[in-house]
DNA sequence: ATCCTTATCGGGAACGTTTGCGTAAAAAAA
DNA sequence: TTTTTTTACGCAAACGTTCCCGATAAGGAT
């Protein structure tokens, strides 16, 4: 079930050639008239060849393919900056491999050795919320492969980073809950272990810091699996409402647990934004379809894709090793519905 | 930049084998005693080695890795689909590389192009809508490029397909608003072109067959990028809501279509379901929060990739070439809410 | 003692490219 | 004319594997 696919040696023996100088015809080099170019160019033509991208990685050292590991495709977000990678990359001659972690660490660690012995040239990640052992992928940063961080960074690892404005987001939607006129605002958020939850938990605080308002610890729950498991929202959400202190708002740390915790209050018949406001970050084009629709701090996703691409390949193809690194903060937006 | 990964040959160098007996005792062959397989595997281990799957690739004549066309991943059908795939490619050491066509016939010629001269040694496709021209596709069926067709799939080509019952989704869907007591039902198609689009025609048109239900042409618009550009869908319903006979309920023919509609819906303050019913194809998991909460046909996406990869694996593995070839249907699912 | 297995390993070619080096012939310089 | 340079091409090695073929030594059969 083989595809015999033309290659250099068969057009050197058509045309008595060299395979040699059919490579180098090929690839236009001044060591070859243009005669003979002209004849080798149309040759090949006529035959479909096209050069074996295996040989030529497996020579050159370079799989010409980039990994990106995120958590799961089917999330607006990640689809979002698989895009943005996918159209710097495809210009730039490079394949994209994406895996998905689905929010696990150990098959986060599977995905990154697979990627690996696939010899990827490069790789992008936004790491897992379970993932809290970084010396694989700090053994392969220095071991030498190029990394880019998206999103979720890890900020022990020296290398260009590319994250949304995750403190001026967590902070604007704060500062508007209060705005708003409430009081006790409960946050669920994905594991203090990673970046993005701890940027975000800052800009919640300094926002009720700056109105005076005293942050309540009981309002706060962290979840293991950035709300993938809807039962995981859902005991969280318990924990909040069992509280002497009910929140009268909340802000959800990703899309995943803002759309959960909508289900749980609709299934709850918790009236939004009367009984309880909702607030979280979003990047599905669905929220203003919602019922209520959605008040949202969206990320610049596809942007944050194009960047991380960019760096990427700026590393790869870089001849010295790098050592100024980049910190990409792109703006988040806030988008106000009727949901507060 | 290069992150020098160690081979068989250091490995015979530092314990002074020769490559051939390093490969051997690797791959577990009879031929190598059982000391020399230890020493081999525990060194192995010691120094991280890791096969060169590039250099397994050009020895073996096959990359290990099969491609994927959809048209756009940030999609929750395709996305689920692509889930599947995965699960399965990956269980068997394949690598997945995905591509999006955009429901542009262009670009799907690129990423096919781009994707063969990766030597993928098999490819799973859902067409564009865009597409209608398949004959770069055949040659390559003909030229022995494993295929199989997950969704849209093109009839001309003989090779597995993998297809929800559109058909019977369609029909289901159709019926349970006549029962429902709607009469002028609009339908909003991708193009007729795409397989998909003609079974749940079908669907649609046999419902209203057996109701007695007389089908008005101008009822029914089709679209060309599945739903992907918003105006497209604002046209169609444009179009529909200048008839004199206007829809008293609409079946959106994919996704995005069925958001597209509710969308418009909203915009205009029809109201659903007392004005126009909606109810369409939909895989979003968020269908249960719109507003209202839609009714909608939902495909086992998931099921689909699982399938499409297992056939599409059979078929690379297999030592002859095949003739026999399956067309699987799996079954739809309606969820009935509050738009209907 | 010789011959035949069997077990265990090494040599080397091959997969399709790219590229450093060598070398004829042609062109330019002397 | 001779010498030097340039042009245009071929040879062969290399990338990391796998695997066919031999080779060696030990052991058993005759």
């Amino acid at each position: 079930m083989k595809f015999s696919a033309v290659t250099i040696k068969d057009i050197a023996r058509d045309l008595g050639l060299s395979t040699s100088t059919v490579s180098r015809a090929l690839r236009d080099s001044h060591e070859i008239s243009e005669a003979t170019k002209k004849l080798v160019l149309e040759h090949a033509q006529k035959v479909h060849f096209k050069p074996n991208r295996i040989a030529q990685s497996l020579k050159e050292k370079k799989s010409l393919s980039i990994g990106v590991i995120v958590c799961e495709i089917a999330n607006s977000y990640f689809s979002q900056i698989i895009n943005g990678i996918e159209s710097i990359a495809y210009n730039h001659g490079y394949t994209v491999i994406t895996a998905q972690s689905m929010e696990s660490a150990e098959r986060e660690l599977m995905n990154l050795e697979y990627l690996t012995s696939s010899s990827i040239d490069g790789l992008i990640i936004s790491v897992s919320t379970e993932t809290n052992n970084f010396s694989y992928l700090k053994k392969l940063h220095e071991r030498g492969l190029p990394i880019v961080f998206v999103d979720r960074v890890i900020e022990d690892i020296e290398t260009h980073k590319v994250i949304a404005d995750n403190y001026k987001g967590a902070y604007k939607a704060t500062k508007h809950l209060i705005e708003k006129g409430y009081k006790r605002i409960g946050l669920i958020s994905n594991n203090p272990s990673l970046s993005i939850s701890r940027e975000r938990f800052d800009g919640f605080k300094d926002a009720h810091i700056e109105a005076k308002i005293p942050i309540k610890e009981n309002l706060i729950e962290y979840i293991s699996h950035g709300g993938m498991i809807y039962e995981e929202v859902e005991a969280a959400l318990n924990k909040l409402y069992k509280n002497k202190v009910k929140p009268d708002a909340i802000l959800g740390g990703s899309d995943k647990i803002t759309t959960g915790c909508l289900r749980y209050l609709k299934n709850k018949k918790i009236k939004i934004p009367e009984q309880v406001g909702l607030i979280g970050f979003s990047n599905t084009d669905l929220t203003d379809l919602l019922y209520p629709p959605l008040t949202v701090i969206r990320q610049p996703a596809y942007e944050m894709g194009e960047a991380s691409a960019s760096l990427l390949l700026s590393l790869i193809e870089s001849k010295r090793p790098q050592t100024k690194f980049e910190k990409r903060i792109q703006s988040t937006e806030l988008i106000i519905r009727k949901s507060t």
